[in-house]
DNA sequence: ATTCAAATAATTGTCGACAATATAGAGTTT
DNA sequence: AAACTCTATATTGTCGACAATTATTTGAAT
């Protein structure tokens, strides 16, 4: 799971840009803070110069936004853009199980069957272990969206919308605290692959991501009062 | 049409990207070229800070690819890669077109209705011009997506997609050549929406879209003899 | 002639200093 | 007391120089 930047940064921007959305994404840098530039400079022991290609990069990934001779702040993510993010991640993720339908090789798919046995047992043994459903809630989504063999929408989920997604986590993270009924959607989906049955795979997954929208959604509804 | 990255940038960095932007997408740096910071930095009168900058931008938004120590180089799209991203745009837009369904103002589908109405004069009147059939085409995609009123969205297509597939037209522009094909499907995607139909809306811009790609991936076989 | 090695040149990466702009605060006026 | 202006401070943007790394050229050996 860990490592999305691949290989050791040999350059301090690059490096450094990595920490950063570790840090952001950890929620060690809150979200809605501003970045400033002395400050991190201090922090991290490196000059500005490197340190602003790295926040040019993380303004790329929309992890920050920046206002010209102001300044750049992590993007807080309202409930608003985080239902704007499951809309569009229910699109993208849907394609992937389609793709993935056609592309996924026979023994992704009895790998990807072996995780969900896993998930069965780990879920029954500790009721407890949010973490640890979490991972595999996101291992699951992960080798699907790796399994539809398309570089681009790879990027674009798993290192773009994820960070995004998880940055809501640390905070609220009861999310997937229906891990029974999200363990079967992912067996309905499971099958559908292995029928290769693209139309249904896509379908489900659209759906699987739509009810888990809808709960955060509820969610933000009973905080709300 | 013109003028994706809105308002005078006040930084020479933004300025920068955006004229690298608009460069690379109209062929003026050719893809696959290297991007040499000494010569940028000479050619645009400007100092290697912001040129490095503006460069880390263009990395995010996938413009260029850049190798620690070697270099950055504009990226060259081989017909695999469009294919990728045409499944992504049907993807999204797809979504876009079954939110429009929901967020768009009967005022804004009246002149959805009128724009094409002009396009249809377009086409009888100057069988030739590609040029305004490519951008008519362009504006109708647009508006949808804004209709969708999915920020998220309109920012991924608009201004992380449409540039990757804006840099292949330069050189096979002769994408559609089926005007009126393409204004027959537009209208019946305008009439979905003006019903308020989210699911047909839906399929109709998907199926409007991997048509277009079709068309592409033939046209990539014919050169390919 | 070809291949390899060392030296040279060129390019990328990093730094610290300075300029331009925005923010914060003190002082004045209504 | 509130609002406004001017000043001082801090932050961001830009630049040129230097260091680190890679690419190129030169020359020697086979």
């Amino acid at each position: 799971m860990e490592s999305l930047q691949p290989k050791d940064p040999q350059t301090i921007a690059d490096r450094l840009s990595d920490e950063l959305i570790t840090s952001i994404v950890k929620g060690d840098i809150a979200s809605g803070s501003k970045i400033s530039e002395p400050d991190l400079a201090r922090t991290y022991k490196v000059s500005r110069g490197p340190l602003r290609e790295a926040i040019r990069r993380l303004e790329g990934l929309h992890l920050v936004a920046r206002i010209p001779h102001v300044g750049a702040r992590v993007v807080s993510l309202d409930p608003q853009q985080l239902m704007e993010i499951y809309q569009v991640r229910e699109a993208l993720e849907g394609m992937a199980a389609r793709l993935a339908c056609k592309n996924m090789t026979n023994d992704e798919i009895t790998e990807l069957k072996g995780l969900l046995d896993e998930h069965e047992l780990s879920i029954n043994q500790s009721e407890g272990s949010e973490y640890f459903q979490r991972e595999g809630d996101f291992d699951f989504h992960y080798r699907i969206i790796q399994g539809s063999k398309n570089q681009r929408l790879v990027e674009l989920l798993c290192s773009e919308l994820y960070h995004l997604i998880r940055m809501y986590r640390f905070r609220s993270s009861q999310i997937h605290s229906r891990p029974h009924k999200a363990l079967a959607e992912h067996r309905h989906i499971c099958t559908a692959i292995e029928h290769r049955d693209g139309e249904l795979a896509e379908i489900l997954m659209r759906r699987h991501i739509s009810t888990a929208q809808k709960h955060i959604e509820q969610q933000f509804q009973e905080e709300g009062e």
